[in-house]
DNA sequence: TTTGCATACTGGTCCAACCAGTTGGTACCG
DNA sequence: CGGTACCAACTGGTTGGACCAGTATGCAAA
């Protein structure tokens, strides 16, 4: 019934990741060695090995036998993935930076699974489309959240590219960690009824420079909400 | 002299992945228990297990206290930095797939950059600009792509953006990660030095319409280089 | 002053044991 | 016969300690 406790080399990695994207930890400085950590958590040796290695695989540490590990640049090495672990640290920013993103990517994204537009997702594209509807009648925030994110599922899958798909998972699991918090941002978004059907309409026709026209105007209602002066506002 | 050998975890965490993304474990598939790993690959547990935490941090595995780790849907769940990995496990399509997304996130960083244009950069941006130029009278290639690199590292730094600056590191470890064998294509690219000079212009002009397009001309002829017609040719 | 090496660090690997969950089969009870 | 409770055999999680393998540093000898 109780969920499962996070396991021990998870703590030393959220602490030690924390005090690297909080800025406590600046790039070139050395951490405490393995032995020394695992004192300080109290915790065996091994755990705090795995934990290190889970840095160095996000990119936030280089390790070196011998000598000491050391911070790594992340702003000039991390990857995508790092998005999601920002807002958490202190930098209100990131969300607001994944948004940007999540723009240029939307555009592109409707255009090119507008032109494509393959026959196995028309019906899938129709289907999420009523689903989204059904969602809003319905009244619960966070199944309008699902339906709309299955709705650009189906047309990240037909814009056929990796790289796309792959950024916007990084995008989505950025907007999963920055939780409820957010959430009332997308509001106007969620429930630009006809801004989705012009979109839906769009890649159904295969006219991609609507289809981009129509995500940059959904995308817009989000960037408003986040604007600075809408950020004064609240 | 000799360099530093891997690590046995590294090798146990290489095989595992690519066993993941080369489609050899699918969605949902059980990985063996950490107990026959270990025998499988003449290693201790614990180098398997800092393998495995590894591949979760990476999002490909899903580990369950007293049940199996399973195989994730990576398609549905990676990050961009999965990007990287992908050409050396057999998809070819994800270097095209990189350099696309680039070409949409490079006009929007262009865009942007000249529209913010901090004034810090604009030297910057002129000291970059001509290095390139002397780099390609040098005519040393890789010199000339680490000259164009940095150029655009002034213009993601400029563009003010967390995860432009994140998803562009990712697409530059893909980059690497693909080797030599792709950087022919990129010649077309590093040696317009006009088209080069009108991003450059446009920037210092703060005029963001002039440096999308500017941009944009400039990925195009990486694009065209990786264009079913001329992969057929090559 | 410079060179070189012993030494005391750093991370890397192994062994062995036990704790803590999950799963599945089996024996018992209704 | 059907259901339930339980036990045994898995799974991963954690610990302790030992030793190997590189690196850095300071002191002694040239």
């Amino acid at each position: 019934m109780v969920p499962t406790r996070a396991p021990v080399s998870t703590a030393v990695y959220d602490a030690l990741r924390a005090d690297v994207l909080g800025g406590r930890l600046v790039t070139g400085d050395a951490i405490p060695s393995e032995r020394t950590l695992s004192e300080h958590f109290a915790v065996n040796r091994h755990a705090v090995r795995e934990a290190v290695k889970r840095l160095q695989q996000a990119g936030l540490v280089q390790v070196a036998h011998g000598g000491a590990t050391r911070v790594r640049d992340w702003r000039a090495t991390g990857g995508l993935e790092l998005l999601a672990d920002l807002p958490a640290s202190g930098d209100p920013d990131a969300v607001r930076a994944g948004y940007e993103l999540r723009a240029c990517l939307a555009a592109e994204v409707a255009a090119r699974a507008a032109d494509r537009a393959p026959r196995d997702h028309r019906s899938d594209l129709r289907a999420r489309s009523d689903a989204l509807s059904a969602a809003r009648d319905g009244g619960d925030e966070r199944a309008v959240l699902d339906a709309y994110r299955r709705l650009w599922d189906v047309l990240v899958d037909a814009a056929d590219n990796v790289a796309y798909r792959l950024a916007y998972n990084s995008l989505l699991a950025s907007e999963d960690a920055a939780g409820d918090v957010t959430r009332p941002l997308l509001r106007a978004e969620l429930h630009d009824a006809a801004g989705v059907e012009t979109l839906v309409a769009a890649a159904l026709d295969g006219d991609g420079g609507a289809a981009r026209d129509a995500a940059t105007t959904l995308c817009a209602h989000t960037l408003a909400a986040l604007s600075p002066e809408a950020a004064r506002a609240r």
